[in-house]
DNA sequence: TAGTATGTACGGTTTTTACTGTACAATGAT
DNA sequence: ATCATTGTACAGTAAAAACCGTACATACTA
């Protein structure tokens, strides 16, 4: 039972549910940058503005959706780091709360997904590259220029391609160790 | 007409044709972190391999689908100056090439989309901070005290979000002014 | 141990998205 | 001006994804 609003006229309870649903919808309707579904969005915007974990049937209830449905969003968010699962003795429902820390948010966004795809092009590449050489190594006498012209345009490309991922990577460990807020502070410099 | 293969053994082409197709899955797959649907992935997995700019004709047979579709799929990848439409006179077909430069094209991803998230939330969160505040303000006396408590949570709330979007919005910053190079350069450090 | 509450796997349905073919507008050639 | 060629708007269809209700496994309670 949320009391939060005891005291208050009808017109004000509105206006703040106003100013919080026009938050909630552009939260969600820019989650899609992540992944995410529009109402999975919509879900973690409205966790947002509560102040104690919830539990799937409230989310349900506020959502006006299934409760298989708040099962499937919140564990996409969970897997994302956006929600955090939270024990409180004496509750036998699962509870969530949103994670408090976005830049820590956006950042674990970055490791977990950038990086995968980084980690996996690399890998085709590598294995590709690996695969051209051998086969430029390889070729017999006659059709050795001919192999070494096709395939040297490829590995040109590989090779930048494999550059470019690195430096990448780079930049999701400056996410990851925290060294970015060396350079973009979270607060900015008052001069 | 591509005689790029010239004067090669079936197998051999067919081992560069192999290695070609590792990578661009593999781009293909990962291409879903920039909103991209999985074939538009495989067609700028497939262009970025090509040593020409290609006309629609020439995707729609390399990717067997319609050219409706190459249309619509290198429209997306324009858009996200992915692919560059390419000049060349006596064609009358829009040609186009991938973007070589992937630095260049993650930056521009994020100034273009988070950017426009980023201002689009803030937008949102100013507005119900504005609307919150002045109802705080212009509660009648007997009011005043509930809905200064119901409100100061929210008020919290949106003033962290703010401060993390402006954060974001310097990351941005550094990506487009292309500070980033500063602190993670292209190559790194040979030490 | 039996009973109750809770989250999720699963199959079916609805909604959304991707894709295609046709028709047409725009552009360039003759 | 007429004809050809090219890209895309549009509407219909196929494919995919979101969503729901039921059933069930799990874990807690008495």
């Amino acid at each position: 039972m949320n009391d939060k609003f005891a005291g208050l006229e009808p017109d004000q309870e509105q206006a703040i549910h106003k100013a919080r649903k026009r938050v909630i919808e552009s939260i969600g309707k820019n989650m899609d940058l992540y992944g995410i579904t529009q109402s999975t969005g919509l879900l973690y915007g409205l966790m947002f503005f509560q102040d104690k974990p919830m539990n799937l049937d409230e989310m349900g209830q506020a959502m006006e959706m299934s409760k298989t449905s708040m099962s499937t969003g919140i564990r996409t968010l969970v897997d994302l780091n956006m929600v955090n699962k939270v024990w409180e003795k004496g509750s036998r429902k699962d509870l969530y709360e949103v994670e408090r820390d976005w830049h820590q948010t956006f950042a674990d966004f970055f490791v977990l997904k950038w990086r995968k795809a980084v980690e996996m092009n690399l890998t085709a590449l590598r294995r590709s590259q690996n695969e051209l050489v051998k086969l430029a190594e390889g070729a017999s006498a006659e059709t050795a220029e001919p192999v070494r012209a096709a395939v040297a345009g490829d590995l040109d490309k590989i090779g930048q391609a494999i550059a470019y991922y690195l430096w990448l990577d780079r930049v999701i460990d400056l996410l990851e160790s925290g060294g970015i807020y060396e350079h973009v502070p979270k607060e900015p410099d008052s001069d």
